[in-house]
DNA sequence: CGGTATCCCATTGGATACTG
DNA sequence: CAGTATCCAATGGGATACCG
């Protein structure tokens, strides 16, 4: 977890030093990971991912599982994640159509550490929204301006 | 906003119910996880919260650090942070100005589970560049169309 | 320096209709 | 059932200018 700790998993060898002193190559703007973190933390790649873990799923399945999403989306962040690696589609060639989506073993392990994530978030939101009153509470004293605080 | 509204019947809501306490409510769509999910995996809600593990920075020391973020983004995305409670900022009055950002106790949490991420996806890069390549490859095969994979 | 305000274009994303 | 196509609204996000 702390990547601070020099001693870490084998692992994570693969990253350099230099990497993990400077935090990585993902602040560069033009770096290809930047693309991989926006289809995975999109909108609908996460909960997808999530979703996921759960199991194969059809389409429909993943319509209704995940709330709100439309089937343009839904088909549009499928085609990201299969395009990743990280979700297998396999089509069924018989009427009515049959499409099942599965995690790879690439995107389980993506979803795992998301699931991390999302996992902390629902167990963290009372703290969150605790955080938030009492940022809407301190409106009143506000204007303190000075270094302090 | 779920339309095409289901009006299933009440059996169904047992199995929705289930779903919804075996993997928690982020995948109801109103539920107010998912808007704390949108800010820290937001484009550079994600890049400031790992960025901010390296400590305490001064604004322009983030819009250096994070490649690609604009002014506005910035302020932006610092807000939504400190509204959840998840950066902490502090202000001194002085000539000229001076603000800084750091994590809060709950950010630092989060930016960890970030951080797991974004470090395997540095890692995994290779694999999932890979996995794109050998489905450009498989274009030319494609249309295997039948029941088996 | 650390913003906010404004303008405006690009992208995202939803609703609907249609297709294999 | 599992999409694709189209249209259109909302949001994202960059550039610039200005203020405390």
């Amino acid at each position: 977890m702390n990547t601070r700790n020099p001693a870490r998993d084998p692992l994570a060898d693969h990253v350099s030093l230099k990497d993990r002193m400077q935090r990585g190559e993902l602040f560069s703007a033009d770096c290809p990971s930047r693309a991989v973190l926006k289809h995975i933390t999109s909108r609908w790649g996460v909960l997808l991912l999530v979703a996921l873990l759960g199991g194969t799923h059809r389409f429909s399945d993943l319509r209704r599982k995940v709330g709100g999403v439309s089937e343009k989306m839904l088909a549009q962040t499928l085609q990201e994640l299969e395009g990743d690696g990280l979700v297998i589609r396999k089509s069924y060639d018989v009427v009515p159509p049959h499409v099942d989506y599965t995690l790879s073993p690439l995107g389980l392990e993506a979803a795992q550490r998301i699931e991390t994530l999302t996992d902390w978030i629902e167990m963290s939101l009372p703290r969150i929204m605790a955080a938030r009153q009492e940022k809407e509470e301190g409106k009143e004293d506000a204007k303190e301006g000075r270094a302090g605080k």
